[in-house]
RNA sequence: GGUGGAGUGGCCGAGAGGCGAGGCAACGGCCUGCAAAGCCGUCUACACGGGUUCAAAUCCCGUCUCCACCUCCA
């Protein structure tokens, strides 16, 4: 397995610091507002990342944090007149549905800044107390000069840095402008916790260090994040975490963004596209599909047409299954991905490459199904679940199918499939009498209801218009 | 000003010194009563200008355009 490491910019081999084990830490959201298609975007890339080192057989410790208290939870919370905790709080559970919904497994661990001001307190004291901090009226710096390898990750040189005024206060006590802020003293009427300096709120940055320390101990094997995060903010964990005597992380992995119009989807600049609207116009498989299969370091133009492309292609594949498994019955995933997928997820989780072996697999499929070759059918689509699968994007896994179908739906499909087949009967003998008219008839209004009808050499199968 | 990234065929999107990723669309063919689905084939691209090399989309130099980070950001 080989990973790009930001932190050298090579491509580098990945050797785990425990055999077996693989520990994954990743900047998850500031829940200020609701996700866009960009902030999950960075959840199913490492989505995959970790569904790959679980396919290889590792243990995976996956962290993503919670940030639920920031200056912009703070300010919209007051401008709704509601508690900070309530903002984050709904926030939090709107990315956790779209995680969900978009099939992201679980985290094994889900951390909030909020719980764990005690870790971070501690930490600040051992920074304090070997020189890389000072509390400086109520606030807390980190001294960047003390650190001398700052911007070792991100390539920038503190002194060629430009000038970053911060505008509002808080900055006074600076002994450099280049230090940041481990904790900042509240101002009247904001949320705040109790510490040796006085009532305060955490930093951005800490968080992410004393999280990881507590959860996956002072080294870990990968830290990830969205490339905006490189600077100044994995920067500053660094800093943080390496001057209070931890080696923290061995790869650093960047995801790009999503763009529209090409310039980076935000909050702050308003072009975001939520993942709940995306989900009233595209199935979330699709969705999935769309948003995991470009490579992780490339930027991603967001666009209904290739939205669309996304659909249809992803809609060969499940076609394929459909026919295979009414050909054949339920057809298991294999227990091993073929090399050819394999060798392109090692390279750096090349899942444009991957995806390329299932579109060719499923040409092959095909084929076998066209000429009958029924063991031919059920290995192609033995490996197309299972190479999906590690994708979490098999349509036929319990992920996928639970609940979609379940209960009345199931039931309702079977009165339609009987309804369906008693009209296709009645197509069939027209055409059995080469009374095509009244054929086409029945065919065209099956189509007016949203029923697609195909002659194959097995008879005529209908399935459900996509859209 | 500093740092980093990108420019690929009609479109999306990989690759990264020779061996034509993949998908979508289009066109032609096979199959079909006609369709649909599927299969086969066609469309031979890498911003521009130089250079290195037997060979460059891929390496080097220069140019242009776009984007991002240096302030909150997945």
């Amino acid at each position: 397995m080989r990973l790009y490491d930001t932190s050298t910019r090579t491509v580098r081999d990945f050797v785990p610091l425990v055999e077996g084990q693989v520990s994954i830490y990743l900047c998850g959201a500031t829940v200020q507002a609701p996700p866009h298609i960009g902030h999950i975007r960075s959840g199913l890339n490492f989505d995959v990342l970790r569904r790959w080192f679980a396919h290889r057989g590792n243990d995976v410790v996956f962290c993503r944090n919670v940030t639920d208290i920031d200056d912009k939870i703070i300010a919209k919370s007051c401008a709704q007149e509601i508690p900070h905790w309530q903002l984050a709080q709904t926030n939090e559970r709107a990315f956790a549905d779209a995680y969900t919904a978009l099939g992201c497994l679980p985290s094994t661990v889900e951390p909030r800044a909020t719980g764990h001001i005690p870790e971070m307190i501690a930490m600040m004291e051992r920074l304090i107390a070997t020189g890389h901090a000072y509390p400086s009226g109520g606030d807390v710096y980190f001294d960047v000069s003390s650190f001398p390898a700052y911007g070792a990750l991100s390539g920038q040189k503190p002194d060629a840095m430009r000038e970053a005024e911060d505008a509002g206060a808080g900055a006074a006590g600076k002994r450099d402008r280049r230090d940041f802020a481990l904790w900042k003293s509240a101002k009247p009427g904001e949320p705040s916790w109790e510490t040796p300096w006085g009532l305060g709120r955490p930093g951005w940055h800490l968080e992410c260090s004393a999280m990881a320390h507590k959860y996956l101990g002072p080294a870990f094997d990968i830290h990830g994040g969205g490339l905006d995060l490189v600077f100044p903010h994995h920067e500053n964990e660094i800093a943080q975490s390496k001057a209070a005597g931890d080696p923290f992380a061995n790869y650093w992995m960047h995801n790009a963004w999503v763009t529209l119009s090409g310039e980076k989807m935000s909050k702050s600049l308003g072009n975001s596209v939520l993942v709940t609207e995306m989900l009233k116009r595209w199935s979330p498989l699709v969705l999935r599909y769309y948003l995991a299969t470009p490579h992780y370091r490339s930027m991603i133009e967001y666009s209904e047409e290739a939205l669309r492309e996304a659909e249809v292609s992803f809609g060969r594949i499940e076609g394929f299954l459909e026919r295979a498994g009414e050909q054949t019955g339920v057809i298991e995933p294999a227990a091993r991905v073929p090399a050819v997928f394999a060798a392109a997820m090692d390279d750096d989780l090349g899942v444009p490459q991957a995806m390329a072996v299932v579109h060719n697999t499923v040409r092959d499929g095909n084929t076998a199904l066209a000429a009958g070759d029924k063991d031919a059918v059920v290995r192609h689509a033995a490996d197309i679940r299972a190479m999906l699968g590690v994708l979490g994007m098999d349509p036929l896994s319990q992920q996928w199918t639970a609940g979609a179908s379940a209960g009345r739906s199931d039931e309702l499909r079977g009165v339609v499939d009987h309804l369906v087949k008693l009209a296709l009967q009645q197509r069939e003998a027209a055409r059995a009498r080469k009374d095509y008219a009244a054929a086409d008839a029945v065919r065209d209004s099956l189509t007016a209801a949203g029923i697609v009808v195909e002659d194959t050499p097995n008879g005529p199968r209908w399935t459900l218009h996509r859209d």
